[in-house]
DNA sequence: GTCTATATGCTGATAGAC
DNA sequence: GTCTATCAGCATATAGAC
């Protein structure tokens, strides 16, 4: 509440900017959210608000390095593996919409060398995928998953299955995320006798 | 060559359009593409080019409509089913990474239900989907394919896997898409012998 | 350091003349 | 079928007030 040198003004409106941008987005929709209206929603001019971030792209890749930290903290407590954080990942990510859109809409924007989130989503896709194989090598050696896979490889496959049923999700939601991503680890699963 | 009542100026037009614009897009980038810059390079005004469709959004889907049709041609020869399509189109695509772009950018914008593209990836999610269910079925009573898996369920994920790869590969284009895609086909043959 | 005001040059799209 | 003219909206940049 009280403001310390750990926590200055600039820290607490640059929070309050992200919280506002993700709520808005949630309720317009990606593609009808401008600075202009971020700006107005926390109080700023368009000027204002950019003053708190290099670009539109950034302040975006920002609300998602902020989610990335909240799922990561949840996913400290012991027991839970990367792949079981996938699948309650995706179940909870079927409940906030617009976070998914703007994850799926800056992924694709990001594809382009000079967009300002580029290098957060190379970044953060070897990462995630060095955590995933290490996840599945762990299964592999307590015996729930097949050890013929080659945990990188299969790392990357899930990774992009599960990117890829966010964008079917957001054009046709008339499936379950979590119960597909779920589904296709239990295929990767040891089999129980092989008919 | 003549001009017939079969093919009227407008439909030649219109498809010297769609080339052109691919063209435009794969040199420059999806991003860096305006109306304007394709009517200039076909000859037009934006507001001449816009004639021919109903929007900028309507004009892109067209271009991927026409590659579906490509696409399901060659593959009408005898012997290939639609998971051999997959790795064969995931191999010719890339080469062609603006093409790839195109249809990567273009599905997340048409996240948003009020696109112009929205309805032609929902449709063609739903189609492909059987398409390939249908080829799974086939493998599966030809033996080449595990028979605990769901025809449906599985095409779904490949079919999401194949566009994750794809939002990869454009962000850092270090692996191999074909090799990927096969080597999940390869995951879910029937196991030689299950260790 | 924080912010407003203002300006530039894009964008897709439309109305209406020819 | 194609044009000109025009529009509202956009991200972004800069100068400078406080």
């Amino acid at each position: 509440m009280t403001r310390s040198k750990a926590y200055p003004k600039g820290v607490a409106k640059r929070d309050e900017i992200l919280h506002t941008a993700l709520d808005v987005i949630a309720r317009n929709g990606y593609s009808r959210t401008s600075v202009r209206q971020l700006a107005e929603a926390v109080g700023l001019t368009n000027a204002g608000l950019l003053h708190y971030f290099e670009s539109k792209e950034h302040l975006f890749a920002e609300i998602l390095r902020m989610r990335d930290e909240v799922d990561a903290e949840a996913q400290r407590s012991p027991g839970t593996s990367s792949l079981d954080a996938l699948v309650s990942t995706a179940r909870h990510n079927a409940k906030v919409p617009g976070l998914v859109q703007l994850y799926s809409r800056l992924a694709a924007e990001a594809e382009d060398p000079a967009h300002g989130a580029h290098e957060y989503f190379r970044d953060r896709y070897a990462n995630l995928r060095t955590s995933v194989a290490a996840s599945i090598r762990q299964e592999q050696e307590a015996g729930a998953i097949r050890r013929d896979a080659d945990p990188e490889r299969l790392a990357r496959l899930i990774i992009a299955m599960a990117d890829g049923l966010q964008t079917q999700w957001l054009i046709d939601p008339s499936f379950d995320m979590a119960a597909e991503i779920s589904y296709l680890i239990s295929l990767a699963a040891v089999l129980p006798d092989e008919q």
